[in-house]
RNA sequence: GACCCCGUAGCUCAGUGGUAGAGCAUCUGACUUUUAAUCAGAGGGCCGCAGGUUCGAUCCCUGCCGGGGUCACCA
């Protein structure tokens, strides 16, 4: 086997991985009895006593050398941090040989004892050096030093976007922060599952592949199945599936699934994406609302020790309850200052652009309110604001306003500018639900084509019946943002969809 | 999709119309409590790709590829 190597490095690397199998090391064992992890040796180390310590076992990515003639300094990396760990030539001379020929990024497993040095640093004395896992590319080289404070400076940080999305891989290994916001947003979710079960909610699974896609309005991606030879949708929305499950009997559901929408990418849009919804039978958006504060305030402060969210410029968003609540209509007719709700859409054609809102002529009604409101008043919600009571042409799943007729019962949770929860009293009358449908079907035969299909299985489902009920669906990407405080959803998606690299390309077959 | 910015060593970045430089990393040597270890030396580059202008292009121009941002679209 001839490999060309892509630089000296590399090519070093292969080197040092023969010459160590030639002193008859094994590269790749296949376990290691591990004691201790780094948190565990720092956390319980005591200088009066380190005799508990006198024999433990770490394991971990080799971060830094400082080699020194006939002792060496390192670090490992595990899952909890770094250690340092500490090998002096005349006691192990074999190893020593060998450590010789490691390199930053290696994988070792280290046995010994603890003791603090002479710069006071927690150090793991080696008795045992074992190779875990040769490393053949370098890695980026990250430094760190401490101030005077105690703070943590970091030199020559892994920045490149571009490369930190493509090789996650490298970049949660020299990024520690990337680490922790994966972290945080693994126990959010796990947060919000404890909340919902602890009240009895039952979690599901619907299709992802669909025959007819619905729930919301965005253009879906189209598969097609061979064995039936039919055309599948990938969900947009749960929302349909989970309602049948209410007619079902189930009194309170809910799916924390990816959704695939077909529309742009920027800092808020990944085409795939992590959706929680959840429906509760007998409830309305009035009690929706203060469980989705309740949720949002237990789920924040067992995320980040307090309820308060995080913005990308480091300010907080302390979640008090109650939240503000304002209709919608209110909150547009304030930043005008004046009414709105009785404008024709030609009027309110000419009021958004005497308000400098791009819209395009041909807009419907329910799209200018949602420009004039999304342009106008959506930046300004920085606190969490519940945004009540939308046009019922802009809702097609909503039930209407007891008092009025015009307009549904719906929230959505706006914080820091971003749309975090969409909410319903759910519509479950038939025939109303029928024409909304046909609505929709007007508007995709007029050239929209988000608009919602009709599906007639949903409609025989609310035909045999579904309880009054109460659905929320909330952004767990962007909930995440606000959880870490970070500025893109990239940043919180493990692997963000890029446009594949050259060598990547798909082979025409 | 439109516009703006970016692409130089493994990483972070300088730089110039005369085919390149720093720090870290790597390699060689010294060093048995170091910690951005230190000290002395060395190697490493299709300057994103392809054209064009020019005696000569990493630099100027055009196109393409990739990324970031803004807008549009959109939860």
């Amino acid at each position: 086997m001839s490999i060309e190597f892509e630089n000296d490095q590399i090519r070093r690397r292969y080197e040092e991985l023969d010459e160590l199998i030639a002193r008859g090391v094994e590269p790749y064992p296949h376990s290691f009895d591990r004691t201790h992890t780094s948190r565990q040796i720092l956390e319980t180390f005591r200088d009066d006593d380190p005799s508990p310590l006198a024999d433990v076992a770490v394991a971990g990515r080799i971060m830094a050398i400082r080699r020194m003639g006939k002792a060496t300094f390192f670090h490992i990396q595990d899952a909890d941090g770094k250690i340092q760990c500490y090998i002096k030539a005349d006691e192990l001379p074999s190893q020593y040989e060998m450590l010789r020929l490691l390199d930053i990024g290696d994988i070792v497993g280290v046995r010994g004892f603890v003791f603090r040095t002479r710069a006071g640093e927690i150090t793991v004395h080696a008795r045992l050096l074992a190779l875990l896992c040769k490393s053949l590319r370098p890695l980026p080289v990250v430094k760190e030093e401490r101030d005077e404070h105690g703070n943590v400076i970091v030199h020559d940080a892994f920045t490149d976007k571009e490369q930190r999305y493509r090789r996650r891989y490298l970049d949660l290994i020299v990024n520690s922060h990337v680490r922790q916001t994966f972290i945080q947003r693994s126990r959010m979710i796990t947060a919000i599952r404890r909340f919902f079960d602890e009240r009895g909610w039952l979690e599901v699974e619907t299709p992802v592949l669909q025959p007819i896609y619905g729930g919301a309005t965005a253009r879906p991606f189209v598969t097609h199945l061979n064995a039936l030879d039919m055309p599948l949708y990938l969900r947009i929305a749960d929302e349909l599936y989970l309602k049948r499950l209410i007619v079902g009997g189930f009194e309170g559901v809910y799916e924390i699934s990816k959704n695939f929408r077909n529309e742009g990418i920027d800092r808020m849009h990944n085409p795939e994406f992590t959706a929680l919804e959840i429906y509760v039978a007998y409830r309305d958006y009035h009690w929706l609302m203060d469980m989705t504060e309740e949720l949002l305030v237990t789920v924040t402060s067992q995320v980040r020790g307090e309820p308060t969210l995080l913005r990308a410029d480091g300010t907080g968003i302390p979640l008090e309850r109650p939240f503000r609540r304002v209709r919608l209509l209110d909150a547009i007719s304030d930043a005008i200052g004046q009414r709105i709700e009785s404008l024709s859409r030609e009027e309110l054609y000419t009021l958004c652009r005497r308000h400098d809102v791009d819209v395009a002529p041909s807009a419907s009604k329910a799209k200018l309110i949602d420009e004039l409101f999304s342009t106008l008043v959506q930046p300004t919600l920085v606190a969490p604001t519940f945004v009540t009571d939308h046009p019922v042409e802009m809702s097609p799943l909503a039930k209407r306003h007891r008092d009025d007729p015009m307009l549904v019962e719906r929230f959505e949770l706006y914080i820091g500018g971003m749309e975090i929860a969409n909410a319903f009293s759910e519509l479950n009358d038939p025939r109303d639900q029928r024409q909304r449908f046909e609505e929709q079907a007007r508007l995709r035969a007029g050239g929209d084509d988000e608009a919602m299909v009709l599906d007639e299985d949903f409609l025989m489902a609310l035909e045999v019946g579904m309880p009054p009920t109460a659905g929320l669906g909330i952004g767990i990407d962007r909930l995440a943002m606000l959880m870490t405080g970070a500025a893109s959803i990239r940043d919180v998606i493990l692997f963000p969809l890029m446009r594949p690299e050259h060598s990547q390309r798909p082979i025409e077959a």
